[in-house]
DNA sequence: TCAGTCTGTTACAACTCATTACAAAGTCAG
DNA sequence: CTGACTTTGTAATGAGTTGTAACAGACTGA
């Protein structure tokens, strides 16, 4: 229902497989579509916004090496490899690291499905337009953050200083905005731990940090909860680069 | 992508493989270079910091081996030997040879990625010395070190004496500029010992040193605390052989 | 509406760090 | 060899940071 799950494209010409993979996936809480060939994924592409793309190789046509070689050159969309067993496995291992993960059929679709959720994981911190880190001054909502110095700084001039794991927090929120983040990603963001059992530590960092930089903590207009699904920055923010 | 991230040079005949590889490093947060020979590589080295090489064995003109040989003799970077065949005579010659690590193709990039990794976290604790010893200046934020006299110059002249430890410390700080370096470590690099039980030393000699050279130490600007991690320096530092 | 789930906040304990003080070890001139 | 001086590790103290538990309130879907 949200267009903000993650959008899967699934290219197989094997119908069986493909539809009964989009539906797993579907059932999993994420969007899928399907493509039958190399060129009807293409077209797909063209018209609508995947974020992750499970690809056989072998194909009639145009096989999935060679749309997964072009897709990895423009570097848009991470790719996962489907391979036939014995077969290709060491033409993929060996040649085509293009693709972020490959796995090998028959596959298990609950371990397709960490995969895709793993390079979901791994893209969403990884920032594809720009890369901040190197910004001397982020600012956002009249804030002011040196990154260097570590000291976020209001309209007022007055200094707010940050702890380690609140500044982390906002320097991860800043690079991604209007993305929602999950508690998990967070962690990983912000201390590369795993989550725990339990963890509400992510909410306990969120709640100093809202203390912080909210005009009203009791309403929230920077970090916006999503419910059911974690945290978004919702500010402009601009990093100039002195 | 920052400059400080580490680069890797990768180099082997066959485009494929080396252009591939490069741009799995980069996807993965590493800079990446390619040369196609042995005589290119050594022409790329001259003119540009390399952290790490990933060295096929089997190429066309001066091989592998040939070069990594003389690679290791100036000791200045951690080589990682690709062999095509997983043969007990490659090991042994490259590994005797002085290779950091091997990696058999067909290669899993994870893998490789994983010992680049590894290899790099090694070699941090293992300083290059791009002078072995005499006459090497160290500047950093208007400061000289004398390398040899153990001597640190402040912008307006005034030279300040460090113990021998405040200056190993400084030294550690200054060939790893914007790493975080745990207490082991630090401990490890400057005295060789390993940590007892509590250890506060590191601490007690961070205090010293930044009293030492920071402007205001309330507020360290050069030596900055990694909570939970340890400490990195952060200023630009340059390296003149005079 | 209502039960179950998710979230915000407080309180607290555990942990990390900076600094001071001090004692042990090392250095060096006389 | 001796005694002053320097250097350095250990301890102790206090401040700051963070994760966990607990509970009340908010949200969702039936």
């Amino acid at each position: 229902m949200s267009e903000h799950e993650p959008h899967i494209l699934v290219v197989d010409d094997h119908r069986d497989i493909r539809e009964q993979l989009a539906r797993y996936l579907r059932k999993s809480g994420l969007r899928a579509s399907v493509a039958d060939s190399a060129a009807q994924a293409r077209k797909f592409l063209k018209s609508a916004a995947v974020d992750l793309i499970v690809l056989d190789i072998m194909m009639p046509g145009e096989d999935g090496l060679s749309l997964c070689r072009s897709l990895v050159e423009t570097g848009t969309v991470p790719v996962i490899l489907l391979t036939a067993m014995a077969e290709d496995t060491d033409r993929i291992v060996g040649l085509e690291i293009g693709a972020d993960d490959y796995v090998t059929k028959p596959f298990n679709p609950r371990e397709l499905l960490a995969r895709i959720r793993a390079v979901l994981r791994r893209a969403a911190l990884v920032p594809r337009d720009r890369d901040p880190v190197d910004a001397e001054t982020l600012t956002f909502a009249g804030w002011t953050l040196d990154v260097a110095k570590r000291l976020l700084t209001g309209e007022d001039g007055v200094a707010v200083p940050l702890s380690s794991g609140e500044f982390q927090l906002l320097v991860a929120f800043l690079k991604r905005p209007r993305m929602v983040l999950s508690r998990d990603q967070l962690l990983d963001l912000t201390s590369g731990r795993t989550p725990g059992v339990f963890d509400r530590s992510i909410d306990n960092q969120v709640s100093r940090l809202r203390r912080k930089i909210e005009p009203d903590p009791k309403t929230p207009e920077l970090i916006k909860t999503v419910w059911g699904g974690g945290y978004t920055f919702t500010a402009d923010v601009q990093d100039t680069a002195s």
